[in-house]
DNA sequence: AGCACGCCGACT
DNA sequence: GTCGGCGTGCTC
């Protein structure tokens, strides 16, 4: 009898599509493994075969499959479940998250470059793999640790996630590779998920010292080469027993995964944003856990609301770590009113007199100093002072960034560079003036206040590589440099031992960003940055200029009081609907004609309300209303917790296949972002 | 997402 | 008359 593969296609198409399987072939086709397959007039694309059946498809011609890649599977059945889980729970189709699953080199028709690259890929593997493993060693818990070990152990027993809570220099990182540990000699795998920007050469070595070529390690700045070959390690005989990895290292396969550690959970760069699958990579790691029988540790100084509610409710285990490595004190808090001192004509440029004092005195006494700023280029946006006119990038319908060194206008969405226009084109007037302050603004006040300090400045203009990032942390731990200037980047848990002192320039910009999450955030970012100043023996000094000196979520990160900040948020979230009280689901909509977006993003409003009353909001035109040319309209979804997620989503496709039916509805694009950030 | 097919404007 | 613009519709 004939023989059938329905096949997933690295495409965003919904259905699967259904090959014949030459008799030449059919002892190598089976579920998982890739084939070469025609699609569409002239096109081949390689496929996975997700079935193989005898039911003959009827209603059109049947093509054949041309070749098969593997004689064994590169998708496991523990993968092809953790799949369809992905696809279900973000709607989007199962091509989408094979295309996130899996290094682009296995996606590819023709077979790696012969000779030449494979020397490369030797010599790229050998730098990421090291010899041999030195043992245990200089690694002992202290006692605060120990008990903290103890305590996740006892709850792992009846939970199967458990939230450690630990200050920033707690420790965490030796109760992980004790943890760690405990798992490899029971024969099982352990997963280490760390975000994009915190995955350092620096907690690499701190593993590898311990556990050598046991540890495999995934990054998606390392070259495709090198995330194949790790990705067919893990499928071999002889897998990595450790993988450290970015967010997509959930998609690698694993034989015996025992336990997961998703190491600063709170991070909302774990979620993915564009494009499709729009996945939470903590959130997935968790199912993917719990889809193998392993468990699950957050790790965290800050956890996230979420997290957090649910250690609370005793869905988590919790455990908390509050005592400080080596007795290190927690930095002091000094909040300075910029509001008040601009009134009184004290400020100097963007400093204020304490900040420019500590800075003055840090230095002198050979000591460094990290400087925060969450935005990078050198002003926020140009002016026209007569009109108001102000530059915006034409593509994507947001404001142009000013980046001095270049003297170009950048859209720090889509990356366009544009020239500046030599006068106002809205009124001819010959000047545009700055307005607002970015990290090249900041370092270039430093050295008219201290012509005699070195600076470095560490944001995306400066640290687009990792390589780059690397050196900006080597250089600036060796004290090659005495400041350091940065965005969001310098908050990632990296541990300088000479800096004493903290300036955090402006928390306003955070915590009025016209979004739910903004305190919490704010609270996150603030915290984390403060964890940076001190070295031991010697407490450090945290300057936080605000204009918002008295609002809640500053007097929180001044008293490290989280507890409050928790009590506060949640209050709020539960009065306006929101997580972890409730599910939102924003639905996006795009179209390259504006008023025909804009009815049917009424349309399907209307469509919407009548399923789901007032959980409907919008539509709203998003943050960027319009990108490379489309326009977007964006509605937003907030359901009850408890609602089903399955009925929701058949509900939601229902919806959207009836808009679809519509003449007019042509052309249109409609995606969602489930739980978004 | 590609890629071909198709139906209208400016060229040899 | 034909070349080519990119709108639209399909891919097992």
């Amino acid at each position: 009898m004939m023989r059938y593969a329905d096949v997933i296609v690295p495409l965003p198409l919904h259905d699967s599509y259904t090959y014949s399987i030459p008799s030449a072939l059919e002892s190598s086709v089976r579920k998982g493994c890739r084939v070469l397959v025609p699609f569409g007039k002239s096109k081949s694309y390689v496929g996975i075969v997700h079935t193989v059946h005898t039911k003959e498809p009827q209603g059109y011609e049947v093509k054949a499959i041309k070749e098969c890649l593997d004689t064994f599977p590169v998708v496991t059945e523990a993968q092809f479940r953790f799949w369809q889980w992905i696809a279900q729970y973000y709607a989007c189709p199962l091509g989408d998250v094979m295309n996130a699953a899996l290094p682009a080199r296995l996606k590819a028709d023709k077979p790696a470059k012969p000779s030449s690259k494979k020397n490369s890929v030797a010599t790229d593997l050998d730098t990421h793999i090291y010899k041999e493993s030195t043992g245990c060693g200089f690694h002992a818990l202290n006692k605060p640790q120990q008990q903290a070990f103890d305590a996740i152990r006892q709850s792992f027993i009846t939970k199967n996630v458990t939230l450690l809570h630990g200050i920033t220099s707690s420790g965490k990182t030796e109760i992980y590779i004790h943890l760690i540990r405990q798992a490899l000699s029971e024969g099982k795998q352990v997963l280490y998920l760390l975000p994009e920007i915190a995955l350092t050469t620096q907690i690499t070595e701190r593993l590898r010292s311990v556990f050598g070529d046991q540890m495999g390690v995934f990054h998606s700045k390392f070259s495709d080469a090198v995330r194949v070959a790790v990705y067919r390690k893990q499928l071999s005989d002889e897998p990595y027993q450790l993988v450290l990895g970015v967010r997509s290292s959930v998609f690698l396969p694993f034989r015996q995964l025992g336990l997961v550690i998703v190491d600063e959970e709170h991070e909302v760069s774990y979620k993915q944003q564009d494009p499709a699958p729009r996945y939470h990579a903590r959130n997935a790691a968790i199912m993917l856990a719990h889809q193998c029988g392993a468990k699950t540790l957050l790790g965290t100084a800050t956890p996230s609301l979420e997290s957090f509610q649910l250690a609370h409710t005793g869905r988590y285990g919790y455990v908390s770590l509050t005592t400080r490595y080596l007795d290190c004190q927690l930095p002091k808090i000094e909040v300075v009113d910029i509001k008040r001192l601009k009134f009184q004509k004290q400020m100097k440029g963007i400093f204020s007199p304490v900040l420019i004092e500590s800075i003055g005195n840090a230095l002198t006494h050979g000591e460094q100093v990290i400087l925060f700023l969450n935005r990078r280029g050198y002003a926020n946006f140009l002016m026209c002072q007569t009109c108001g006119w102000v530059p915006r990038c034409p593509h994507c319908d947001v404001s142009l960034t000013y980046h001095k060194k270049t003297n170009r206008l950048v859209c720090h969405y889509c990356g366009q560079a544009y020239m500046l226009p030599p006068s106002c084109p809205s009124c001819g007037e010959p000047r545009l003036s700055d307005v607002g302050i970015g990290t090249e603004k900041v370092e270039q006040q430093i050295h008219r206040h201290f012509p005699e300090a070195t600076t470095v400045r560490m944001d995306i203009d400066t640290a687009h590589t990792r390589a780059a990032y690397e050196q900006i942390i080597t250089d600036f731990s060796h004290h090659q440099y005495d400041i350091l200037i940065g965005t969001q980047m310098v908050t990632k848990g990296l541990d300088f031992d000479n800096v004493s002192v903290v300036g955090i320039l402006d928390a306003d910009t955070m915590l009025h960003l016209p979004d739910f999450r903004s305190a919490e955030r704010t609270y996150h970012v603030l915290a984390q940055v403060a964890g940076r100043a001190g070295r031991r023996n010697h407490r450090g000094l945290v300057v936080l200029q605000t204009r918002s000196a008295d609002s809640d979520i500053i007097a929180h990160v001044v008293h490290n009081d989280y507890e409050s900040m928790f009590r506060t948020q949640m209050e709020e979230r539960r009065q306006f609907h929101y997580p972890p009280f409730y599910r939102l689901i924003n639905i996006y909509l795009r179209h390259n004609d504006y008023s025909r977006t804009e009815q049917l993003a009424h349309e399907l409003g209307d469509l919407l309300r009548q399923t789901f009353g007032d959980r409907v909001l919008g539509p709203d035109r998003p943050a960027v209303a319009r990108v490379r040319s489309m326009y977007v309209r964006k509605l937003m979804l907030k359901i009850e917790k408890q609602a089903s997620a399955n009925k929701v989503r058949s509900l939601l496709f229902d919806i959207q296949a009836r808009l679809l039916q519509q003449p007019s509805a042509h052309g249109v694009q409609i995606y969602y972002d489930v739980d978004p950030m």
